[in-house]
DNA sequence: AGCACGCCGACT
DNA sequence: GTCGGCGTGCTC
């Protein structure tokens, strides 16, 4: 038997198939000792096969089995070969996304329980009238033990102290032997309250669950309870033996949403989330391989759990950016679970409020199933979004962050003893700090960007790298002590806040208040327990919460991510204001949201403020058809970094001119091709250039794999180069 | 990716 | 004459 492996070497002149002589117990799928070029490392088998194209003398065997189970399961051996030349990646980098890092690493190991058994020399009577008068913790312990059962060593040790325990040992009654225990995540389980569907959900349900295959929609108004469509079509997926993927953007992997999926399903419930510890997550993998968990919940990468015969793919808030991995083996989720679902013939559902204008679209062409829930649960409205135009209020001589109606409110949330959010898409207190008198603003050593300030720990510090710098009273450039402040963050916010509503508790949630492990689920539940309360945060706050308490939102800067460069940008804001809209209001209590904009004239606000998916839909998807832009144009960006500007520059321009070659001959479908320095022009010390090609869609393939080959022949050791189809963020 | 082989410059 | 620079090419 003949064995094809791929070698674990993330180089593109190793990622092909190597022989090797099969043992008679091989597996397909199987990790695999491999002697490879002198050097003794890991494979994987993707293939057995009865004869070789290698002559018989090169061919070499294998070396042991590094574990006895396949640790790819066949599915993903298919999966692997369509993401391969979907988005042109390497065999081994599908494979280590398949495989847990765990697992590759070595690095966990499974934790034992010592169980000691009782066995048929035990003998109760015998032993306590053979043994010491004053021994009574042995007699105790042997009176505790009965034949033929199991016991923690841990706990008898603790009990009856070890000694007696080792001395049963030692006279070979007892006999201790290690088991192994899965770790799993404790999850609080809630009490479930199962409630009844609404028709309009029941009509879901059915017809997602009476179409076997294909993709759907779910297009479904914040509060339209799509997460108990889920629950249900799950349940039914899981009552006929089939296992269920339910993907959820990572920052809303909150303790709640698990803990009432464990209430409703218990323990065949695995959660794969940042959160969990090395163990945690191998031991919920296996958990997983070996069909102890049916339903899998997860950020992205939960899309390659090794689930067996899946019944059904979800993923919820498909518009959220997180789907796509922007960073070494880029990927989309959306195409991922089309392809698992294609191989276990079941149906993959896209839900949100606020479809990604490419699924939408995708959806009036008839190529996903849509389903409809328009209206809440509750029957309320929702929250009435009331635009406020800040540059009137700088007129009127307010130069704070908030204006006079949103101080109003957030004072009678105080007095009604409510609770409010507020939403500010820029962490730190200051984005960046100016010089008046010589324009000197502080920018990071390693990285072409001004630095951020945070005034908490009186740092400067940069969003791309980790680096620190102190912060100075006096501009290191011309000494002037005249330093102003540019856009405020979240830690001016809580700042501005304490000075007029000093008696109120106020918690800023952000990356830099949820670092540690844990930090997350105390700020929830001390917000959830604090009234009246205002919660400060980026869009961590803008996801899966649910606090009855809030009738107030107030979106302090709604313009952060409406004027940036990207095609996305008008998209973007509207997903996010949708979403951190729908936090207020969401018990009987009336909910408010206030929007503060410098241009309160924007398209983007008056369908917001309506709550016009489709009308905006229709605008942007013209905009976007007009401009060809993607979905009805690929845009490609090649970004190549090195440390050697020269070299960067110098290996763009190749790029650049092979490209132009190849454009001439096919120059009508093209629409753009430029090649520039990238936005961010260094990060942590590495030079970014970049080439972005815009073409049409009729030729697309021929182009996306020209400009793939292309990329491919890139050898340099000391450049980098990437290429990325429809970038989701383009620093 | 790593390691060997291989062909040209500055040293005991 | 030898030691060692790292350019090229191969690994079943």
């Amino acid at each position: 038997m003949i064995a094809e492996v791929i070698v674990d070497i993330p180089s593109i002149n190793t990622d092909k198939v190597f022989d090797y002589v099969a043992r008679p117990d091989s597996k397909v799928g199987q990790r695999v000792v491999v002697p490879f070029g002198g050097r003794i490392l890991d494979g994987y088998i993707l293939r057995l096969k009865d004869s070789s194209d290698i002559p018989t003398e090169k061919l070499k065997s294998l070396g042991q089995a590094r574990e006895e189970f396949s640790v790819l399961l066949p599915e993903f051996l298919v999966l692997n070969e369509k993401m391969k030349s979907y988005f042109h990646l390497r065999n081994i980098d599908c494979i280590r996304l398949f495989v847990p890092a765990q697992l590759r690493n070595g690095s966990v190991h499974s934790l034992t329980i010592k169980l000691l058994s009782v066995n048929d020399k035990f003998d109760k009577q015998g032993l306590i009238a053979s043994s010491r008068k004053n021994a009574i913790k042995f007699c105790a312990l042997v009176d505790y033990l009965e034949k033929d059962k199991q016991y923690d060593v841990a706990m008898l040790n603790k009990q009856f102290g070890s000694s007696c325990v080792k001395k049963l040992v030692d006279m070979g009654v007892v006999d201790v032997v290690e088991q192994e225990k899965l770790r799993s995540p404790s999850v609080s389980a809630r009490q479930d309250n199962l409630v009844e569907l609404t028709a309009d959900q029941q009509k879901v349900v059915a017809d997602i669950l009476s179409s076997k295959e294909g993709m759907h929609l779910l297009f479904g108004v914040t509060g339209s309870g799509k997460t108990e469509v889920y629950m249900h079509i799950i349940a039914e997926v899981v009552s006929k033996g089939k296992s269920a993927i339910l993907l959820v953007p990572e920052i809303s992997l909150t303790p709640q949403v698990l803990s009432i999926f464990r209430a409703r399903f218990g323990d065949t419930v695995a959660i794969l989330h940042s959160g969990l510890s090395n163990g945690e997550r191998f031991d919920e993998w296996k958990r997983i391989r070996f069909g102890q968990a049916k339903i899998v919940i997860g950020a992205r990468s939960a899309i390659f759990a090794p689930v067996s015969d899946v019944g059904v793919i979800i993923l919820d808030e498909e518009h959220d950016p997180s789907y796509q991995a922007d960073s070494n083996p880029r990927f989309i989720t959306h195409i991922v679970a089309k392809f698992r679902g294609e191989y276990n013939h079941c149906p993959v559902i896209f839900g949100s409020a606020t479809p990604a204008l490419s699924t939408f679209n995708l959806a009036e062409n008839g190529d996903i199933t849509e389903h409809r829930l328009p209206n809440r649960v509750n029957n309320k409205p929702m929250p009435h979004i009331e635009i406020v135009n800040m540059c009137d209020e700088m007129l009127m001589g307010n130069t704070g962050l908030f204006s006079e109606r949103l101080k109003e409110e957030l004072k009678r949330v105080v007095d009604e003893k409510n609770q409010a959010m507020l939403f500010l898409n820029r962490r730190g207190f200051s984005s960046y700090l100016i010089c008046r008198e010589c324009g000197y603003v502080p920018k990071c050593e390693d990285c072409d960007v001004s630095l951020v300030y945070h005034k908490e720990d009186n740092l400067l510090k940069c969003h791309y790298c980790s680096n620190r710098y102190k912060a100075f009273k006096e501009c290191p450039k011309c000494g002037s002590s005249y330093i102003r402040l540019g856009a405020s963050g979240t830690q001016k916010v809580v700042e501005e806040l304490h000075s007029f509503l000093p008696e109120v508790t106020i918690l800023r949630m952000d990356f830099d208040t949820t670092k540690n492990r844990g930090d997350l689920v105390n700020l929830l539940d001390k917000f959830a327990n604090t009234k009246p309360c205002i919660l400060v945060g980026t869009q961590m706050i803008a996801k899966g919460h649910d606090f009855p308490a809030v009738t107030l939102v107030g979106i302090v800067d709604a313009d952060v991510s409406l004027h940036v460069s990207d095609y996305k940008a008008t998209e973007r804001t509207f997903q996010l204001i949708t979403q951190v809209a729908g936090r207020a209001g969401r018990s009987s209590l009336e909910g408010k949201v206030i929007l503060q904009t410098y241009t309160p004239n924007h398209y983007v606000y008056r369908y917001v403020s309506n709550y016009d998916y489709l009308g905006f839909f229709d605008r942007e998807k013209n905009l976007r058809e007009v401009a060809q832009f993607p979905p009805f144009s690929k845009l490609v960006r090649i970004l190549i970094t090195s440390v050697d500007e020269e070299k960067a520059v110098q290996i763009t321009r190749q790029f650049y001119e092979s490209i132009a070659e190849f454009k001439t001959e096919h120059e009508d479908e093209f629409l753009y091709c430029k090649a520039m320095s990238a936005p961010v022009k260094r990060i942590e010390r590495k030079f970014r250039y970049q080439i972005i090609c815009r073409y049409k869609l009729k030729e697309e393939k021929l182009i996306t794999d020209y400009l793939f080959s292309l990329v491919d022949k890139s050898g340099d050791t000391d450049v980098k180069v990437f290429i990325e189809v429809n970038p989701s963020n383009l620093s």
